[in-house]
Parts: C-alpha cells; sequence; structure tokens
DNA sequence: ATTGGTTCCTGCTGGC
DNA sequence: TGCCAGCAGGAACCAA
C-alpha cells in the first residue's frame, strides 16, 4: 500500500534514473485508471524531456520540459516498472507505458502496473500544484511538519485523530499504515478526538510522523504486498512496524497485546496501555 | 462543514 | 489439499 514513503521511494529512483530522458512513445493498453487518462495524453508528452521528479503528498509528478507534467498516484496496489530493453511483453496489468530514450541513445520503459486500478495517471498543466484539483485541497506534508503547525490543523475537530491522521485534506500522504505507527510512537489514543491533541501531544505526534517516515524512506519504504522499489526491490520497513499487523502481539513497551479495531472501515492497530 | 459509510478492484489468506 | 468468502485499503462520492 502505497504511502507517503513508499511514493518517495519511487520517486527517488525514477530521480536517479530517467533524468535527461525524452519521451518516445506512449502507449495506454486501457482508456484509464481510476479517471481515463487524458484523451490527447501522447501527444502533448511525446518527445517531452524529463526534468525533474519529485512528490507531493502521495502523489508523483514527473516533470518535462515545455509539457505538461504527468501525475501519478499509485493507488492500493501500483508500481512503476523501469526496464532496459528488450522490453517483455506487457501483463495484464500494465496500463500505461512511456518508452523514454536518452541522448546517447539509451532506452528505457517506464510501465504503470496497478492490479487494482485504484491509481491515477493525468497531466499537470504549467506544472504548479495548485493547477491540479486533487493537489489543491491537500493539507501540510509531515515529513517535515512542527507541533504548532499539526496543532492548528488538528484544532476543533471531532473526528478521532487516526481518521484526521488519513485525511488528505489535514495531512497529506499519511495512510492506515504510518498512521497507527506515528500514535504508537508518540503515545497517543487512535481514538482521541483530534481537536483534544493539545501542544505537547501535537509536539509528540508530529516528531512521530517525521521519524515514522524519514525512518521508513530510509528502508526503502514497506513491502507488505504491492509496494517494489524501481527495479523491483522489496521496501523493509515492514520489519520495523511497531503496531500495525501486530495484533495479539506483546507491545515493545509494555508487553501487553497489541489490539486491532475497526475505524471508520480501516483496521488500527494499538498498544490501549500506552496510548492515551 | 464535518463526519461516517459505501464503493471501486483484484489478489491473498484463512477457515472449513 | 482445495475451495471460496472475506478482507486489504486510497479517496471520491453520497448522505446525514
Amino acid at each position: 500500500m502505497p504511502e507517503l514513503p513508499e511514493v518517495e521511494t519511487v520517486c527517488l529512483g525514477l530521480r536517479a534514473r530517467v533524468r535527461g530522458f525524452t519521451v518516445d512513445r506512449v502507449t495506454a493498453r486501457r482508456p484509464g485508471l481510476r479517471f481515463p487518462f487524458p484523451a490527447d495524453l501522447a501527444e502533448r508528452i511525446a518527445g517531452a524531456r524529463i526534468t525533474a521528479v519529485r512528490r507531493r503528498a502521495k502523489y508523483g509528478i514527473i516533470v518535462l520540459a515545455d509539457a505538461p507534467a504527468v501525475l501519478f498516484h499509485l493507488g492500493m496496489s501500483g508500481r512503476i516498472v523501469l526496464e532496459p530493453p528488450p522490453y517483455p511483453p506487457p501483463g495484464p496489468h500494465d496500463h500505461l507505458a512511456l518508452e523514454l530514450v536518452s541522448a546517447s541513445g539509451a532506452q528505457l520503459r517506464l510501465t504503470f502496473r496497478d492490479p487494482r486500478r485504484f491509481g491515477l495517471v493525468d497531466l499537470l498543466p504549467g506544472g504548479a500544484d495548485a493547477a491540479h484539483p486533487r493537489l489543491r485541497e491537500l493539507g501540510p506534508e509531515p515529513l517535515d511538519i512542527t507541533g504548532p503547525e499539526l496543532r492548528a490543523v488538528l484544532r476543533g475537530r471531532a473526528a478521532p485523530i487516526k481518521a484526521a491522521l488519513l485525511d488528505q485534506r489535514v495531512v497529506a500522504g499519511v495512510g492506515n499504515i504510518y498512521a497507527c505507527e506515528a500514535l504508537f510512537r508518540a503515545r497517543i489514543s487512535p481514538r482521541r478526538r483530534a481537536g483534544t491533541v493539545g501542544p505537547r501531544r501535537a509536539e509528540a505526534l508530529a516528531a512521530g510522523l517525521r521519524s515514522v517516515l524519514a525512518d521508513a524512506i530510509r528502508a526503502g519504504g514497506s513491502t507488505l504486498r504491492d509496494h517494489a522499489q524501481i527495479g523491483g526491490e522489496a521496501g523493509w520497513f515492514q520489519r520495523e512496524l511497531l503496531v500495525y499487523g501486530r495484533a495479539g502481539e506483546a507491545c515493545i513497551a509494555c508487553a501487553r497485546p497489541i489490539r486491532q479495531f475497526r475505524q471508520g472501515g480501516r483496521s488500527t492497530f494499538h498498544c490501549p496501555a500506552c496510548q492515551r
């Protein structure tokens, strides 16, 4: 499940390998994913040179010179596969491919693969985040959020803090796994009303978010089912998860069992003794 | 306005 | 051992 660290890992891998390459050919094998691909996708980016790859929340952005940027979201099961020739035939879930060529003639094929098709590929005209409705509404990046910033976006909210962290308009890029982990690191109950997080807890939660996300990026993300780095390598942060997926196991702090319950249709993992 | 519930989709898992 | 129901979840959408 790609969250911020997984998308960051993918973007770092892409940046290192495709910057300077030119889009040679665009092949869509279906009309779209969650949303239709732009009708004129191929015409608008063909021939354009990749100048940068960046991330906003869980979105990746491939920046092109003199063309709209390519915006992508990996949804639940999406991954990006980058491979040199000879290109194997596309698999059943390889929905879109960009064939790239460098100035020296090197070739790479960039494939959007997404079995569950919760992902998205769109264009970002002008390259400015505000130009896209899905980016415009996003909250602050949690990777470098401060306690006061976090407290400000949580203020007045009656929803449980866990639900608030998953709301991309509150904080952008946190998903179910890292929400659980950050709350555990901060020793805050997932049931606590967001608005009751005061300065001390906000400081702890901001630190929990920053540290868990940075640690996960360092480990190449978490590979539970679907995530892979560019080139197919797994991420390893799932080994360092302290509560997510560990129902019944001993809490590392107090040795009492980690509990699981459903919150807004999502599984929440926590230690009822440590988290208040 | 905010919040909670439902839906999309396929692959994996667990219980029989 | 094999089958299949149920679960996994990001976020748009809808209803309250």
